[in-house]
DNA sequence: TGTACATCAGTGAACGCGCGTTCACTGATGTAC
DNA sequence: TGTACATCAGTGAACGCGCGTTCACTGATGTAC
């Protein structure tokens, strides 16, 4: 994929030191993306995929971890917003929490390796720390948020937690099937959406054929594995 | 901890040749129990601990793979043990259903390393492929036949999936409750008995209350952490 | 009882590798006069 | 229009490190005669 035999790279024109900076960027995030143990990265594998020697990295990023710091806000940023977005058109406190999880697992799913870097703890601590990034707390306020209107608004006594502890427990869940999903690959797994229903029908109390209907309408397309 | 001053080791008799290899199965049990990251150890951290040449793990062990494959594997059994051994005193399926998981969590949180290594896909899969152990397949065949069995005996209907897919999501529950118990420990977490509780409640249907008798019997002494 | 020999259990030095980081440098492009 | 100079963007070689693996070896212990 890298071998690219082509000519030493140009440098780029003077007033265009970002360039690099932005191509860093770019290189580092395919590799997280690609890479079956994005924890292993490494700041030579990064100038490789860009074409530039090693040293050049030192002008753009104190190192390699601030690198990796800055792609992984990018992910999460981008994960919360795919989030709010499907949230947006939510037509009710049902349809909103189950655009958020529904979202979230999809999102996992398709990208395994950041999905574990970001919520599964795999990057070396001392890299990046927990605190770098919003590390799922974000996520998981808007979730509580969104399970305690629903619970609210049906008065169906799913469990006498507080919300906190309710909306904590959905996220684990929700957790637990993304990283099992990813890592065990080899278990006969049911189709992914049938998972996210009936986790959420459980979690809420409501009718699962009406979740199921609605995470459908979030992501249609995911059926089984491979 | 492993600053030993100590003279260079004595070698053992002659038909004690056993003697080392039982020592790096410990030594090496004890760093991935130890180490912030388990998935770096190396073999010459392994020959640091024992006081050994690298070259002299050569003589018991094709490779480090073959020694952590070994160690990973009497983890998994004594887990599955600790759980039979749990459900062995049950009193009825429900018992026997919270003594399998409450163990099997404590077990997860009370051993990070070893959980994430063993169920977390954490090592290389060039040095534990997935099927070395049985990496939760088995433990998740003891929960889905307890389920089933809880689910049957009482005629509630929790849902409408079939037993596979039930003990599927209870595992992938109490694995997203371990993993990011053990990851984001500057959460707020409530007592992690009664996640359990709650968890094993909503995929039950049976009343909380007579569950966290069960589970307190099972681990009384967990509380907060730290 | 003595001695030559075999085996066992592990040693120690060396190899080549990829890594992060440093440092003096280069060479094209712009700017001042 | 010409030229000296500054700056920008990145280079290339070197460093010391820990790693897995190899290989000929050592030295104590047992065994055969």
């Amino acid at each position: 994929m890298t071998d690219e035999r082509t000519a030493p790279r140009r440098r780029n024109p003077r007033g265009q030191g970002e360039t690099l900076k932005a191509e860093l960027v770019e290189a580092a995030a395919r590799l997280l993306a690609t890479l079956d143990r994005p924890e292993t990265l490494t700041l030579r594998q990064v100038a490789r995929e860009v074409g530039v020697a090693p040293a050049s990295i030192y002008s753009h990023f104190p190192d390699l971890g601030a690198l990796i710091r800055h792609v992984l806000r990018l992910r999460y940023e981008e994960l919360a917003r795919l989030m709010d977005d499907a949230a947006a058109s939510a037509t009710g406190p049902l349809a909103d929490l189950v655009a958020r999880c529904a979202t979230y697992a999809h999102w996992g799913v398709a990208h395994p390796g950041e999905y574990g870097t970001l919520i599964g703890g795999r990057m070396p601590t001392e890299l990046v720390p927990l605190t770098a990034h919003g590390a799922g707390e974000e996520l998981l306020g808007s979730v509580i948020a969104s399970l305690a209107s629903v619970r609210q608004r049906t008065a169906r006594s799913v469990g006498p937690e507080p919300s906190w502890q309710a909306g904590l427990l959905l996220w684990t869940a929700l957790h637990g099937l993304v990283a099992l999903y990813n890592d065990h690959g080899n278990l006969p797994w049911p189709p992914l959406n049938d998972l996210i229903t009936d986790t959420l029908s459980l979690h809420t109390g409501e009718p699962a054929a009406e979740i199921a209907k609605l995470v459908e309408a979030v992501g249609p397309s995911s059926g089984h594995r491979a």
